[in-house]
DNA sequence: TTTAAAATTTAGAGTTGTCTAAAAATTATT
DNA sequence: AATAATTTTTAGACAACTCTAAATTTTAAA
């Protein structure tokens, strides 16, 4: 750990990532994210985290005591939120106006997240027409910082016969993307599931009314479905 | 100076600002650019820069010989050619869609011209039309690095009772581009000489037939026009 | 409850920049 | 040509990160 005292209000790419990170893995552990689980997320040593975490915490963005998890501060939840909600209206705009395909833009998005300028993003969301979802289905924050969540029904929720529409992914990794493309598994798809096989819990679904294709378990758990 | 080897083919925002810096000041020094230039267009120390000079030696994006000024390789005039472009792309959308004004677009292009993707800048390129010029009558330089300089005719070359059409600003700070606006003095405008005052250069314009006003020799040498 | 395993933190060091102050080289002046 | 002024470079150090390896602390297991 280096001496640090705390200049700007700015926050460094880096510790927007952080921030994000954090932000992110607080959905499912509210209590408090786990260094190890940081590192993870930001392909990083526990170490390193560490003296981060330290960093943050004297920024006022996070809580954080030796050896437990850390939480957000609100100061830093909305430091976060607004770098998704940054991510997200990029992603649309390059989807919706330069014509680049869902699985193609999250690496261009992590750098425009980064573009500070709050004039930039009032404006750039008014030109994209307020958009409420991003490409992959994911809610793009409100400039107040608020997020409203899908309800999370997954298609692996569904029984045999039920019929729903297909309003968002949760893992999306490009090879993801491509294999739920090439069935035409994309947003706004309709669904009706054919059949459950026990054994694995694979599905036959039938997508847009076309013949049954067969998906995995893995598959179904990652897709958010609206009935 | 610490000791590098080089890992990427990618430059730093830092290295890429540098080579913009250089790029720039080479066009009126072509022999060679100063150590102590760089430092002043950087806004940084001389041994600051001679340290980054070093490293972009090592990169093959400068010649370089200890006490004799820098040039450009091929490799670094590509490289800086690139962000300029990209700058100037972005400086295009900023106007023309998002609606800023050209003298609040800069800071903004100075963070989007580092933005990494060879994809994203063939589609924007596309998307805005393939523009020319950027907001402030300034080239875009080609795909291929390839720039059309204006010829350089300003507005303080002219005589008394020419004509001529405002195509571009050689200063894009804030403040000149605001003081033009308020004259109507933008990019487009038409020009006629009523009077050049001996004792300072200044000169009487009328601007698009309106009643004449008058402007400093700082502001007709910094402005690009065509007969 | 003691021991073992896992998670977390510290200590020390490396990288990419930055700077100040001093040394060396170049250019300008007399 | 000798000296002065300027420019450039070097040396050493700081800042914001990163890492490895060792030391703590917490949690799990026996």
């Amino acid at each position: 750990m280096y001496f640090c005292y705390v200049k700007t209000d700015r926050n460094s790419f880096t510790e927007e990532n952080y921030l994000k990170a954090i932000h992110k893995l607080s959905r499912r552990n509210p209590k408090g994210v786990s260094t190890n689980s940081i590192a993870g997320a930001m392909e990083t040593k526990a170490s390193s985290v560490t003296d981060m975490v330290k960093k943050l915490a004297l920024k006022m963005l996070i809580n954080y005591k030796k050896y437990q998890g850390v939480t957000l501060t609100e100061k830093g939840r909305k430091a976060a939120v607004s770098v998704v909600r940054k991510h997200r209206l990029w992603e649309v705009f390059l989807v919706d106006n330069l014509g680049f395909k869902w699985d193609s833009v999250h690496e261009i998005a992590e750098q425009l997240e980064h573009v500070q300028s709050e004039e930039l993003v009032i404006r750039l969301d008014q030109y994209l027409g307020f958009p409420q979802y991003d490409p992959h289905g994911d809610p793009i924050p409100d400039s107040d910082g608020n997020i409203t969540h899908h309800k999370d029904t997954c298609l692996s929720d569904l029984k045999v016969n039920q019929v729903a529409v297909v309003v968002g992914v949760k893992d999306s990794s490009s090879s993801f993307l491509q294999h739920l493309e090439k069935m035409k598994l994309v947003l706004g798809a309709s669904v009706k599931v054919e059949e459950i096989v026990d054994f694995d819990n694979s599905m036959s679904i039938c997508i847009c009314d076309g013949l049954p294709v067969s998906i995995s378990e893995a598959v179904a758990k990652n897709l958010y479905i609206k009935r």
